[in-house]
RNA sequence: GGGCCUGUAGCUCAGUUGGUUAGAGCGCACCCCUGAUAAGGGUGAGGUCGAACGUUCAACUCGUUCCAGGCCCA
């Protein structure tokens, strides 16, 4: 070592030419082998310098072109090195490296060589090493038109629209002339004919070459070979015209799409117009540099416009651990492994409605699966429920109900219906179908486990009054509608439940689904305040779930009180208005409010911090202290009253009002209760002796019920029934006879045992009588029961 | 190497301008219901929000760096 330098020192200096083989003229010699600075190199491998190739990489291009330096090619076309390059001539260029160090080697002029891992090139499909060899080649002059690619850019709505200004909008900002001739048979053939002499003309239609050459071309393949061997004289100067030998990226083709497939300029200008621009398109997102990149530039350059208004831009499909899909690693799914397994509804469904458009799709079999065990298992069972009763009851659908007419669940239904309707039509506007799926998984949850479990008794009714009209009306018009907002996620399902219930049910009515119009929100329907309510009655349901279940208390038994606390006077109005419903679900008696400062509560009491975190900063720990030592019930109160409170924190008086604080219950003691978001709801569990007859009763049905479905009956089907055991057992039957017979459809009472009882021996063509035992705690019953023609 | 995106419960995903105890479905455990029954429902457990540092009274949220995965370039 001689001495150390900075490499900016070494920028200007000239070294001697490693290898010459390749003759260069005075002026060429004059301007090679200098060292130049260049970004592109890093100091993170190697020495930090390296030798460049202008004619083998495009920095190195770059930069050569920058300081004038020839393009000089020891390599041919076939990969291997020149003749005159006489140690490596005729060797494959990727062989020829140790045969070069060697030279190096022996001419002292090797330092030290090593090996460097890094990224290099290869064919995809045969894995062979690639060389880049700067060419000549065909482009179009994009560049000029990069402003106006960027302003038009910005007049398209992308979803997601990050993508405009981020991967898209960087794309176009760094655009680059199109690189668009192809070395290769198959392809568009570029339409230039060159006398080869530096002479070119470029041919824009079949007229215009025909005119050229003389010929009727109209029969003829305007593809290689043929095209090639259409050759015209020119007018002037009498040579020979013949087509370049390149075609047209085939990507250009893709970009043309939108004038190519109506043939336009030459015909079919209105059904251009008619179509350009395009609504939407939707690819993947490796597209931007692809599709939606050629689309885009063609009709910037052709038509001044963009190629399509809106965009959808997918992310891929990879496998359960998140990883590329590749043939090599098996990770595939077999898209046909999940239509003949589970079924391409469930497959669209979860691409369109249970992931983000924009996100990367972990998938696998149980993924899919999922969406056909849940949500369209319910939409097909509340499908069946109303089929199967439909059918009994031979319901005339063309029947009105007004709307006034109908209970308030009906009421209830149809309203979250059309807000179901106008939200999920909202979404898909936005071309965000992710919200719409889940709003109309959402109804079909409540319609499911809300209203029909909440209305099953009305469609059992025997008699085909007005509420049960009602009720096959309301249920009817929510699986038609609902089954059209789903039509285009799943287009089979639907399809089916639409030819069932609407194509032969109703007359004119439209052979398919996807015929129908798209369901629009019935104002009449809107009801905001039922659905606000409804939400109030569910919330308490369902806490009083919790607490009957910490209870150990079984639904079947009655309780004789529920006790709420509601957060404000409109809760407590919507649990007023709805008290048939909630005791009904709970199966309890009566509900009591708790008092605001009733003695099973206790109050916590925490700082509103949205509101009151930027006037206090610093001061916020201390209030939430102050707030903790403070006397939660007096402040409570003073909150209900809507009174401000004072409180020291931080060494000074704090005012604060009504809202800027938060008022939280703790749980009651001595009850089992369950508390959340301001409600809490406490069971009395107490049980009188009415009540354990009412729960007995209740127990009496229940193992009656069973009893008919053992011995094989028909739920319709009346029996003969004979119920007899302990003291309690007798005493309810004394009570509650009338409404064990009429659940059990019981005509007849036996008031002994008959003799013929033959056990859990009979089956749905046995003739005699079934007979089973019963406890319960300290009764015991038996049945016997057969059928009653 | 550069640009863009993603990372939240076992799994798939929500989580508004930073704000109070981070939610849902599935799966799991336990239970209920039995006239939607080869169904239906409830309750519960389960998370140091990829990691670290920073900004802030306060970070899943904002910033920087790193890790992992994806796409497009080089």
């Amino acid at each position: 070592m001689l001495r150390r330098v900075k490499g900016a020192d070494l920028v200007g200096m000239r070294y001697q030419r490693l290898f010459d083989y390749i003759p260069c003229s005075e002026d060429e010699a004059g301007k090679i082998c200098v060292v130049l600075p260049a970004e592109f190199v890093s100091t993170e491998d190697g020495t930090g310098i390296v030798h460049i190739a202008p004619a083998y990489g495009a920095d190195d291009l770059e930069a050569g072109q920058a300081h004038g330096l020839p393009v000089m090619h020891g390599v041919g076309l076939d990969g291997m090195f020149r003749p005159e390059v006489t140690p490596v001539a005729g060797m494959f260029f990727k062989e020829a490296d140790p045969v070069l160090i060697r030279e190096l080697k022996g001419r002292g002029l090797m330092y030290r060589s090593e090996k460097v891992l890094h990224n290099y090139p290869f064919g995809w499909r045969t894995g062979d090493p690639l060389i880049y060899y700067a060419k000549e080649a065909w482009y179009i002059r994009t560049t000029e038109r990069r402003e106006r690619l960027v302003e038009l850019n910005n007049t398209i709505n992308w979803v997601p629209d990050y993508i405009r200004e981020g991967r898209f909008g960087n794309w176009l900002e760094n655009n680059v002339d199109w690189a668009l001739s192809r070395e290769r048979f198959w392809g568009t053939p570029l339409p230039v004919w060159t006398d080869g002499e530096g002479n070119y003309q470029c041919v824009g239609s079949l007229a215009e070459l025909e005119a050229l050459c003389g010929r009727e071309l109209k029969e003829l393949d305007l593809h290689r070979p043929a095209v090639d061997e259409i050759t015209f004289e020119h007018p002037e100067t009498g040579r020979t015209f013949r087509r370049v030998p390149e075609v047209i990226d085939c990507w250009f083709d893709s970009g043309a799409m939108s004038y190519a497939q109506w043939h336009w300029p030459f015909e079919n200008h209105d059904t251009f117009e008619k179509h350009f621009p395009a609504d939407y398109i939707c690819e993947a997102i490796d597209q931007t540099r692809g599709w939606f990149y050629t689309l885009h530039a063609i009709a910037t350059l052709v038509s001044d416009s963009v190629a399509y208004r809106n965009v959808i831009c997918l992310s891929h499909i990879v496998d359960k651990d998140g990883r590329k899909m590749s043939k090599s690693q098996g990770n595939i799914i077999n898209p046909y492994d999940v239509f003949d397994s589970t079924g391409a509804d469930p497959l669209r469904w979860y691409f369109l409605a249970r992931v983000p458009a924009d996100g990367q799709k972990r998938i696998s079999v149980d993924i899919i699966s999922d969406v056909a065990a849940g949500f369209l298992n319910t939409f097909w069972n509340t499908y069946a429920f109303f089929v199967t009763y439909a059918n009994l009851d031979e319901v005339d659908l063309n029947a009105q109900v007004p709307l006034e007419k109908r209970p308030e669940i009906d009421r209830w239904v149809l309203a979250l219906l059309s807000e179901t309707v106008r939200r999920a039509t909202e979404a898909l506007d936005a071309f965000d179908s992710k919200t719409a799926g889940e709003l109309i998984e959402s109804f079909v949850d409540q319609l499911s486990n809300w209203y029909v479990r909440r209305n099953r008794r009305r469609f059992w009714k025997s008699e085909m009054g007005q509420d049960k009209l009602a009720a096959y009306l309301t249920l009817y018009e929510c699986l038609v509608t609902v089954n059209r907002l789903m039509a285009p996620f799943m287009p089979f399902i639907t399809e089916a439940v639409h030819r069932n219930l609407v194509t032969a049910a109703m007359k004119d009515a439209p052979l398919s689904v996807h015929m129908e119009s798209w369901p629009e929100p019935n104002p009449a329907y809107e009801n905001p305040q039922l659905l606000a309510e409804t939400a109030v009655v569910q919330k308490v349901v369902s806490l009083g779930r919790s607490a009957r279940s910490e209870s150990g208390h079984r639904v079947r038994q009655p309780l004789g009180r529920m006790l709420v606390r509601v957060p404000d006077n409109a809760a407590a109005e919507s649990v007023n208005g709805h008290l048939g419903q909630i005791l009904e679900e709970l199966n309890v008696k009566a509900l009591e409010f708790i008092a605001r400062d009733a003695e099973l509560v206790t109050y916590r009491i925490k700082p509103n911090l949205p509101r009151i975190g930027k006037r206090y900063g610093k001061l916020i720990p201390a209030i939430r202290e102050a707030l903790v030592q403070a006397d939660g019930t007096s402040i409570a109160t003073s909150v209900n009253q809507g009174q401000p409170i004072t409180i020291q924190a931080g060494g000074q008086d704090i005012t604060l009002e009504p809202e800027d604080l938060l008022v939280e219950t703790a749980s009651a003691q001595g009850y089992s209760s369950a508390e959340e978001g301001g409600f809490l709801v406490a069971l009395d569990t107490t049980l009188t002796p009415q009540l354990e007859r009412e729960g007995l009763a209740r127990e009496l049905v229940r193992s009656v019920q069973e009893a008919r479905k053992q011995a094989g009956l028909n739920i319709s089907d009346r029996i003969r029934l004979y119920l007899g055991g302990s003291q309690g057992v007798q005493e309810t039957l004394g009570e509650y006879r009338e409404f064990i017979a009429s659940e059990t459809l019981t005509s007849h009472w036996d008031e002994t045992a008959p003799l013929t009882g033959n056990g859990g021996e009979a089956g749905p063509d046995s003739a005699g009588p079934y007979s089973v035992e019963h406890s319960l705690g300290e009764e015991s019953w038996s049945i016997t029961l057969s059928r009653q023609d």
